[in-house]
DNA sequence: TCCCCTGCGAAAATCGATTATATTACCCAA
DNA sequence: TTGGGTAATATAATCGATTTTCGCAGGGGA
């Protein structure tokens, strides 16, 4: 009864405040994300309990939220796995992409105030300082990027005014991300990237709906092309291998 | 190892096959859906765990599942609790379903083939026999029009070739039928609904993309306008209270 | 030689007890 | 009488052991 602190535990309080549970789900999302467990991997619930140290029914817990958003596959009395990708896949995410983000980007054009726009001219500033013009070393590229890049994304659409779209842009934002980590390891530079989001965020300001839509979807088959190419050309980046 | 029968368990095996976890995820998707259980109700794990005979770990993963599908909301530290209701959730949710479903059945026109148009006629001419021309005792109706409704406006959109469009327009249609679920309770008849879906297989059979989305939101927007209606002038409906 | 059946080992699924945390009720002092 | 703080209770979170199930290898029969 002695640690039991009112306010909150100063002392060795260091991941405190987070189930442990919330805690193996963001681990495990984002070895995911980032290519660290391979597509298609069967997930040893027994080893990933080892692994972070918790215990089985936290994993199990972990796993079941991340079958949710897609990222994991659980097969009944088998066990999980790592969701599989595909060039098939790969087209629908971004099709679908396009299409729910489009919508959110015009009801924000709609919809949106001087609070929107100002949050656009500030996400893209940030985001322009933080690229090297040219992505030469995409490998290296600062993990903060990534960040600033989805805050630039959100920005655009913040102000559509729906949830459900929202949730559903996240979704398939965590998707594409995988492919684009997949990409990223045998990555070609060459892409103008802030160019692209400098002409968005322009024809936004500018209330031009269709070409933004235009742009943005361009901005997507972009990235979901490259990763095809490199598929064709390349290893067979996107078969599921086990682990 | 008698029990182990190679095909199939004719004896006692009533709920085989089925993990626990699946067992109680659909028993109590199935009572949020039909609003056994109230928007904003508390969820107690161990009177669930009692309740339906499995242990906490088995009803805390179901319930992660469904908090997955947004049928269930998760507060760290503090369980869980029934998703909340309100106006706006419900405007937002038809909104967002009109969206998805229009860009699934617009997709579909365009790529349908004759199975596909074969499937709606199919599908249209069971529901409609199995709707008692005007609908006046909904509580009575039998659960299986439910069904028959869900497969038919499945139907309609079965060729979009969009897995994520369908998993997506899978979320909004549970949502969509829990609000149905507590009109249902306060239900006000009158409605020729055979004559609108009619309308919106003669639209989608005849390639019109532009009407048949037209026809399929007013569709859901009726069903909406009703429960407002019916939450603004009855009791309120639409007010979160637990149980 | 090929196929089906049976046993063995590995892994997932389940459980109930234990621990940590939040909420409530209560008491004391101002 | 009221507000703040403390103890008591309820409940969520966690764990490790146990049970059940699945996949595979070996053997017997066609």
């Amino acid at each position: 009864m002695l640690e039991q602190t009112p306010t909150d535990g100063p002392a060795g309080a260091r991941r405190a405040q987070k189930s442990r549970t919330l805690w193996v789900f963001e681990q495990l999302r984002a070895e995911i994300l980032d290519g660290r467990l391979n597509p298609g991997a069967r997930l040893h619930l027994a080893a990933l309990a080892d692994r972070h140290a918790v215990s089985l029914g936290a994993v199990r817990e972990a796993l079941s939220r991340l079958a949710a958003d897609g990222l994991v596959l659980v097969q009944d009395r088998r066990g999980f796995r790592v969701s599989p990708v595909s060039i098939a896949d790969m087209r629908d995410v971004t099709a679908t992409r396009i299409e729910i983000e489009g919508l959110a980007l015009r009801r924000s054009i709609e919809r949106g105030d001087a609070e929107w726009e100002a949050g656009i001219v500030a996400a893209l500033h940030v985001l322009v300082r933080a690229t090297p013009g040219l992505i030469t070393d995409p490998v290296l590229a600062k993990p903060t990027w990534v960040g600033l890049h989805e805050r630039f994304h959100l920005s655009l659409i913040s102000a559509c005014g729906s949830p459900w779209l929202l949730r559903f842009r996240q979704t398939l934002f965590e998707q594409s991300e995988r492919y684009r980590a997949l990409l990223v390891a045998y990555a070609i530079g060459g892409r103008d990237i802030s160019r692209e989001h400098q002409e968005i965020a322009a024809a936004t300001l500018d209330r031009d709906a269709d070409r933004a839509v235009d742009l943005l979807a361009a901005h997507f088959n972009t990235t979901t092309a490259m990763l095809e190419q490199a598929d064709r050309s390349g290893a067979s980046i996107l078969s599921s291998e086990a682990s």
